[in-house]
DNA sequence: GATGAATGAGGATTCATTCAT
DNA sequence: TATGAATGAATCCTCATTCAT
């Protein structure tokens, strides 16, 4: 009896179906949602899903990559014009840009891909080098570019994106588990960068 | 050729069928893995299966259980009687411990908790109180005598035990999710216990 | 010989599906019916049945109050509209009334419900109050209506309506068991409504 | 973790396990009685069982015919040599023999042919002969003999013995579906017999 | 394009029966 | 004999997908 949440507008159904099927799979996982659940949540009859989607597979990857979007290029895009200084940066926009990460729609799309990965490996790589490699390219290139305005040490670790990552992961699985168990993930992700910030500072 | 049709292995059963789901789990996740697949895997008939686990449910539940078992009990006990510097301590065995788990069953079980985990509340409990919160206290009650020892600086982190595990998530996760797309785990963990350790040693 | 696979008849499908469970429970009775018995004689799948039936144990009850409807309800309307005087009443429509029962769905409606009603003590309930009630209700009634006018007797007996069911029954539970044993159910009835008349007679 | 009812003595085991049958049908019915049950109630195991009875329907054609015994021989007997007239008979010991049936095992066994007859001929022709063709047959005979000492009219109806019967069946149906509903048997019963005397006596 | 009634393969669970011990 | 672990056919029910309207 859920009431449809997305209106009716021939160009954008597949947009709406999405979003509701994102929904869904929210709330219950991949296998444990129904279509009929997401074409009801869309306000839409199981026939005019299929119309759009194959097969709830075909509609799950279509899920998954509609949150990619624009998040990690706008990333990108300050990280090659902003003129804060590296530390300022890094503790500024970036710091902000990772504490959002655990709230919001990535870390279900995380938690979905952890769960049904394993048999999509396509969708897997097509994740993997839109978001993680570009991802971690803007922070090596961010801090290579760092190091050569002499702001860090060249010492610098290699796995550095990685490290700043971690309990940015951390945190998104803390929510995902155990949601009750409170932790502060803003503090967790600050004490990190600022630990690094300290290691690496020439 | 000739198999034995019947075995009569009552004290074995339990264990066996475990495993072999614990196995088939591995590889499907468990909404994916059939009763009739984790029996045949067990070498033994659906019907006894669920002689020894009423429900499909149950079995799961089994095998979080049959996974954490000792480790962190282990760990914690050697804690408390090493006799090692806290920092040597670190270095060596705790590093090692931290190392081993992302290729270990515990990477799995965490994989199922983060599928299946919102439908079984108790069994997340179980596992935050047997694991990770007696982890978490090791870790912490281990600083804290660093500290009592002048070993560790005072303004030590409040988050430390989290931060230590955070790397070990990352791997864990990026073992499930990108399998293929190398990372050495080994050398983050590593890493980022010796920035910790540089943070907080007096 | 190319029947339609599809047929569309949202109306008309409970009430087949309604009326091929009876007839399968009627040969097999409850236990021994399998769901897809009762699609297959509906001429439909199992899954549309379930589509109107959430559990076989719905599709029972049902079937059951499918058999109530209206019998009783004509009778007493009869009762109270009847200008024939009680002894003819009796010896007219109410008698050709009980000699219809042992061949009609009531009787295998009883049969269910003596195999199945301990499991299902509201069926029972809802089928004591609209048929059993309502019709030994009718009968008192009746009787007391005769005694008003100065046809029968003060004395009549309390249990006079059990007593007019009584040949009823045992012609019912004769044609369930011994359904080849011949017995004259007709004649039977008829006997004690005439001994019964002749009891309260004024 | 039903304690065994019965002790374990070798010759004495069919019976056992019969009369631990019984008690489970009697309480589920067929169907849905485990044979599991059966054996747990005997205090004895499946496998034992089994020796015994080569099937479940093979037990439950045992069971029923171990509820037949004397009861039946044991009124023919009596008809057969009682001193009292035959109007004292009746409302003797007859009447007390009638009366007690809706409380006794053959209730039991009656509700069980009833849900389980159809699909057993045999039994019901074995019941059939050995308990209900006797009965009828020994009521009409002892009516004869009424009629022969002028202690009944001639025109007797020839339903009698059914007419005898019919409230006791109506009571035992009534016993088994609405057991909550209070019905005074006792009475129901005598006051037929009181009826059928009435119309009989010369 | 839309709809939702209809399909049917697939999967969890039960329980009568067997058989190694 | 006696046991009860082990089997597997049978059955209910779900849900992705199709298709007449």
């Amino acid at each position: 009896m859920t009431e449809p949440r997305y209106r009716r507008r021939k160009e954008d159904r597949p947009k709406e179906i999405t979003a509701a099927a994102f929904d869904a799979f929210a709330e219950k996982g991949f296998a444990a949602t129904r279509v009929d659940d997401v074409a009801k949540r869309a306000g839409v009859s199981k026939g005019l899903l299929y119309l759009y989607f194959k097969t709830k597979e075909e509609l799950f990857k279509a899920v998954v990559k509609s949150v990619v979007i624009r998040r990690v290029d706008r990333l990108i895009e300050n990280v090659e014009t902003t003129e804060l200084s590296s530390d300022n940066f890094i503790r500024g926009p970036l710091l902000s840009f990772l504490q959002k990460i655990p709230g919001s729609p990535v870390a279900i799309v995380i938690r979905l891909l952890i769960a049904e990965g394993p048999r999509h490996p396509d969708l897997v790589d097509y994740y993997y080098e839109n978001v993680v490699a570009k991802g971690l390219a803007a922070i090596s290139a961010f801090v290579k570019r760092g190091v050569d305005r002499g702001e860090f040490r060249q010492s610098s670790v290699s796995d550095l994106p990685h490290l700043i990552l971690a309990p940015v992961m951390l945190s998104i699985i803390w929510g995902i588990i155990f949601k009750d168990k409170q932790l502060d993930t803003d503090t967790l992700i600050a004490t990190q960068i600022d630990m690094i910030l300290t290691h690496i500072k020439a």
